[in-house]
DNA sequence: CGCGTTTGACCAGCGC
DNA sequence: GCGCTGGTCAAACGCG
């Protein structure tokens, strides 16, 4: 199944970035993986995303704002667990094995970038690296760095189409955007300065 | 010295 | 049951 993944992850050509792209292919519903979704912007060296208000509501992405398709979690593994046997078998690999069996929300998106590493504003400290079949690029596994915080990504770029990288999330954090917070301190320090008077 | 990366080994699930 | 594959661990290493 995963050699497969690159051919069906087409990028349209003219959609800006956007987060709303992300649902499954109407037909594809068995065989839907994170891997599959595509959601693209414009070609730039360093993506410029929003990723404060994504990742602070877009937790939201994972638990309160169920969009159909752009997020994984069990239930949603079973249903494309007969297609995918190679996505399918690493989650219960998790479940059964050293990991804890957790539902957690993952959404997948494809971005052009020359940086395999994008800047999310969380620290990430990677934790391995696998070739992975039917791909010459290896794939990167990170986690966030955060003591209590347990949100995973996977980075991988397509064979097919160097300039595209896949990142897949997992998980929500449970923690405010250390970036976000540290660009916003001095912005807090002054309101709360001006709010004396 | 602390933190992050690299990399080989190990483990578990799946297909045959 | 065996081999393949993906995901994780952990020791070694590098860098600021």
């Amino acid at each position: 199944m995963e050699q497969h993944l690159e051919e069906q992850a087409q990028l349209p050509q003219n959609i800006p970035y956007n987060f709303s792209p992300l649902l499954a292919p109407p037909g594809s519903s068995s065989q839907f993986n994170p891997l599959n979704l595509v959601t693209n912007q414009a070609v730039q060296p360093v993506p410029q995303i929003d990723w404060a208000s994504l990742l602070l509501s877009g937790a939201a992405v994972g638990s309160q704002q169920p969009v159909q398709g752009s997020l994984m979690n069990e239930e949603g593994e079973e249903n494309g667990a007969s297609g995918s046997s190679g996505s399918s078998s690493k989650e219960k690999g998790k479940s059964t094995g050293r990991g804890k069996k957790m539902t957690r929300p993952r959404f997948a998106f494809q971005t052009r970038s020359a940086n395999d590493i994008l800047d999310d504003g969380y620290r990430w400290r990677k934790y391995g690296q696998k070739a992975v079949k039917n791909s010459a690029y290896p794939r990167s596994y990170y986690r966030c760095t955060h003591h209590t915080c347990n949100v995973k990504k996977q980075v991988q770029r397509l064979s097919k189409d160097t300039s595209v990288v896949v990142t897949t999330y997992e998980g929500v954090h449970n923690h405010p955007c250390e970036k976000l917070m540290e660009a916003l301190s001095p912005l807090i320090k002054q309101i709360q300065f001006l709010s004396q008077f």
